[in-house]
Order: C-alpha cells, then structure tokens, then sequence
DNA sequence: GTTCCATATCACTATTCGCTGATATAATAT
DNA sequence: ATATTATATCAGCGAATAGTGATATGGAAC
C-alpha cells in the first residue's frame, strides 16, 4: 500500500496490526486449521488428518499461527499439541460467521480476488 | 490450497467463504477505508483524503467492498455517498480490536507474511 | 546404539494481489 | 457544446505468498 499518512514513527500502525491479523485469518488452509481446533486440542497429524492438508503444509501454517499468538502449543511425548489461545478468537469466527449470513452471496461475487480457479465460464463470450 | 476435503458439490465451502470474507479485511487500504466509514457516510474525495491513497486506487478497494457487500452507495449528484452496510461489520472490527489487545505483539512477530517492508537486518549473519 | 514415528524447517516455484497511470464515464456548470 | 469536477475501469508491473518435496530435528521403542 502507499501509505497511511503520519504515524511514522510507531512504524507499525494499529490499521496495519489489524489487517495482519485478519490476514492470519484469511487463508482456508489456517482457517481450517483453527475451525479443527474450536473444538478442542489436536496433535498436529490429527489436524492433518481432518483438513487433508499436507505436513508440511500444516506445520508452516501452524508456525504462522502460534507467531501470530492465535495458537499455543505443548509438547506431550513425541506429539506436539495445539490449541486456540484465546476464547475472544470464537468470538471473533462467530461475528464472523454471522456478518457472512448477511453478505455471503456478495463474498461470492467479488472478483478482485479468487476463491476458487473458475475464472469466467469458458465460451461466454 | 489442496482442498479441504467432502464439499466437492457445493464448490465453495463455508470456510472459503470465511476466509474470502477475512482478505477483505485483511488489506490495510480497504481497513482504513472502513475504518474511515465506521465514523460516517462518505464520498470517495474524502475518503482519498483521509487515507491517503490515490483515487483510482480507493475506487478500486470500494468496489472490492461493495462486491463484497461490506459497503453500500448511492449516488448524490457528481458524488457518490459510500457507507458501511451493516451493523454486523461493525461488531467484527470490535471483536478484532479486543483480540488484538491479547495477541498485539505476536501479530508482529509472525514472518510468515510481512507487516512492513524491514526484512532481516542486514549484515545480521 | 539404531530404527521408527512425529514434527519442523527451508528453498524453490507458480500464482496471486495491490498499486499506478492513463483513460473512460458521469454529472454539473458556464 | 465545452469545460470541469467526480468517480470508475483496466492493463501491466512488481512484490508477496501458499504449497511442495527434501530434509533436519526430536523423542520413544527396540
């Protein structure tokens, strides 16, 4: 972005700060990561085994997460457990959730960015 | 992402959907856009004044906006009155400041996407 | 010790997204 | 009609990011 104008000393704006935490959020991979854990702590491969997302994948969603402060995790034997760090993180997916039974068509329609790979129907010209 | 499994109807999961809402939130152009909007109805000069940002760039966000059904118009001579479109999005941007106030610092800390443009110190070998 | 399982790390690549500049459209005023 | 202001559109570029595969690390069992 250009610029949000002042602030150039704090270098990090409260807008920019909010943005990234949303960004946190905006991935379907770490959302179905974070939808997994709302119900309870998993283990990393019982996240990989319900979001048939690869390990790796996983793994460096996760690091995403937990740098971000949205996970904690601990260690138990050879398995390492996560878990949603904060309940304001449920209250914020269900604000969620309920701003998108008022906008979910709209969400669909927007097209400066993808959420699936259709592009335009092929031979609609 | 791979894919999250089931769902192969519907074509887009409710977590996409979720997750296409939080990348409109997550661009600090469009949150200062918003941001701006929470106080009040306004036209796109004044909102280019407030954010500084360049007009085509903040008629680009607004469409973005109002595709997603965040933001709504309506046309007031040779203006055009934008306002947030509902009290729900209001509520969300609330839930996200409260989280923030538990997570502030991590959000910075978290590499996996950037903040600002400050990559490694260099000579930090 | 060695082997096996669980998780983390990292470089690489393809794709995607935001910004800009030029230009089109719309509405009003002269 | 022409000029002027307000907004929208669009192509192109540069930068950032998600996924993969190979591999490293950590811990338990044998």
């Amino acid at each position: 972005m250009e610029q949000i104008a002042a602030d150039r000393n704090s270098a990090v704006t409260d807008t920019e700060r909010r943005a990234k935490l949303f960004r946190g959020l905006a991935d379907p991979s770490r959302l179905a990561i974070l939808d997994a854990l709302r119900e309870g702590p998993l283990v990393v491969h019982e996240i990989v085994g319900r979001t048939a997302l690869t390990q790796p994948n996983v793994s460096n969603h996760l690091r995403c997460l937990f740098d971000c402060g949205l996970v904690i995790s601990r260690r138990d034997g050879r398995f390492v457990r996560y878990q949603i760090s904060s309940p304001k993180i449920d209250d914020l997916l269900r604000d969620a959730e309920a701003l998108l039974d008022v906008v979910a068509e709209g969400i669909e329609t927007c097209r400066n960015y993808r959420l699936d790979e259709d592009d335009v129907a092929p031979g609609a010209a």
